[in-house]
DNA sequence: GAGCTTCATGTCAACGCTTTCATCGTTCAG
DNA sequence: CTGAACGATGAAAGCGTTGACATGAAGCTC
């Protein structure tokens, strides 16, 4: 049997509280003291239970996090920056993978509800208003990353400003000298993310005078198998509707239109250039390296997290509540070729 | 305030005790009491506290999953199986990165045990003695996935043959007609599989008759740019110790070694093949797709957690102990020609 | 109809902590 | 020298469950 804190009490002769207050508020108890039961606790290597913490508290030290996927591949980077803060504050995560299913995702939010989690961070699906009964009665506060909300419910989020990213692709490759710029854009249910990036590619269209053309859009559900097939959709037709450059929604997308421009015979970028968007790990392990635009992953992880703990300890004023937009970049690499 | 066990007690007229009944063995609980318990549940949309439930039964339904690294590429595939065979189980999983450090792992071990979790899965690091003294006094269940014991505790490993699939690995290189085959090597602190992975491909070479020479072989930490470096080692003394092929022990270097080919001028697989290891999701989309050998992640994942909610529920005779190895699979792809 | 089971339910003591409140010296201002 | 203030500690009451045990009402058997 694991020592208990009266375990540890009686070695060092004194009593559980103040086993508890060496623990917690150090400051609170006498030096002398102090040393002896730290040395007490080493000696029985003892942990202490987080679960009773948890119950005594009314607080667990546990975030949770809603993916849709964990298979996804910006998953690993975005943990990552909520693992290395989480770990700032002493915070453990608990992950839940919604698989995709609004219903998966709903069980989500009351299970990590069950485990006292301080905080939610839910990720990259847009909060629709049926989440609204859940979000009310769950009295933990919630933040999004990777999407926003179109609740009732004040959410704030951290994100970059897709549309802008998009913008900026188009601008980078008009300035390329690009004018017939095609797009495999992203489209999933409760994915505004999608919407979001195609709006900034026609605006990018627009502001450079250049004509949109609906016969220039593909969508995919951001996996490659999409990329791949959309791109074949649009090489369908390139005699008719041609184009230099594609940009797409997701790196991984753009690994799959390059691979299905290959096996037809097209090289990149010398034929045709591929934009990605994400900036994976990968993108600059293949060949071509892919020019994409970098999100900030870790960032916005760790903007997450120290929101949440900031919340967990004083409730958020509605100022503080809103859209976050953190910075993207460009990243050139070898897939855009320049026409100039 | 969320409600508790007793409010919902009080309002279907029972006490907390039918209540905990209707939710743990509705079988002792009349039909039409439990019809009322459910419908109070329902109406006070009552999440029963996982904490406290944790604390009183003394175990938490949750699994502990140490890994060295969350962005090392397998842990997505591994997660998968791991997250659904927990979830068939009721279990939730709490994740650590022990960051590849030590100490970090031994921290993992202490944390989780504090979160009471019914079992541990350890991954990848090979566990050595120093483990001894803390896995002595866990208590805990644990089991290791895609690597081995050291320790004198005896453990139980699911895996996969390191050593037989190198070798098979250079049985099909030769079958391809490849004589002259050079190795990048896996080497990391407290990683036996890499050296099992080398074991296997001297094995390969000796059945085949093939003289070993250490200038063939180099070493990496399993990371794109190791892979790269590695081969640019390769190369430079390609001259004096020529090679057709190179196989890899794992699929991220083996897309650094890619690259560095690419980047002095030759072309996989026509110039020279190169075959992965892992089989991880980005093998099929890159270009060459990557010939290589697929680990059974899901499987691997699964069986680590049944066979810990087994050991959970009655200890595990000593027989039951052991070193599970899983059947891998060579997939044959497009980076590796036939010189026949 | 006495004595047994059986079934459904209630009572109550944990589980291992934290946290308020009380207690007991000490110190210090006036 | 008195009383207030302070610092260090202990006692005890929870936190929301579960589980062993007790209770009481039926339903049996003979």
């Amino acid at each position: 049997m694991r020592a208990t804190i009266r375990d540890v009490a009686k070695a060092a002769g004194v009593s559980a509280a103040t086993v508890s207050r060496a623990l917690n508020r150090p400051d609170l108890v006498d030096p002398e003291t102090l040393e002896r039961v730290r040395k007490a606790m080493e000696e029985m290597s003892y942990q202490p239970s987080a679960i009773a913490r948890g119950l005594s508290a009314r607080r667990s030290d546990t975030l949770g996090l809603i993916v849709p996927g964990i298979t996804d591949f910006f998953f690993n980077e975005l943990y990552k920056g909520i693992d290395r803060a989480s770990q700032q504050y002493g915070m453990k995560v608990l992950l839940y993978d919604s698989e995709h299913s609004r219903e998966r995702a709903f069980e989500g939010f009351s299970i990590l509800s069950g485990y006292q989690v301080s905080g939610i961070i839910f990720t990259s699906k847009v909060v629709t208003e049926d989440y609204d009964p859940i979000l009310q009665r769950l009295n933990i506060p919630v933040v999004l990353t990777l999407t926003q909300s179109a609740a009732k419910t004040p959410l704030t989020a951290f994100r970059i400003d897709e549309v802008r990213a998009m913008f900026d692709v188009v601008a980078y490759l008009v300035s390329r000298g690009h004018r017939q710029i095609a797009m495999i854009a992203g489209k999933l249910r409760d994915d505004r993310t999608g919407e979001l990036r195609l709006e900034g590619y026609r605006e990018g269209l627009r502001h450079f005078g250049i004509e949109y053309s609906e016969a220039r859009v593909e969508f995919g559900q951001y996996r490659f198998d999409d990329g791949y097939q959309a791109m074949q959709r649009l090489l369908d037709r390139i005699r008719e509707v041609p184009f230099t450059a594609v940009c797409t929604a997701a790196d991984e997308m753009a690994l799959g239109a390059i691979r299905c421009l290959n096996d037809h015979g097209y090289r990149v970028p010398d034929d045709i250039s591929v934009m990605g968007f994400d900036d994976l790990p990968i993108a600059r392990m293949v060949t071509p390296r892919l020019t994409t635009v970098a999100q900030p992953f870790h960032e916005i992880g760790a903007e997450a997290v120290k929101w949440l703990v900031r919340a967990a300890s004083q409730p958020p004023s509605p100022s503080e509540i809103g859209d976050y937009l953190l910075p993207h970049r460009l990243v050139e690499r070898e897939s855009v070729r320049s026409m100039n």
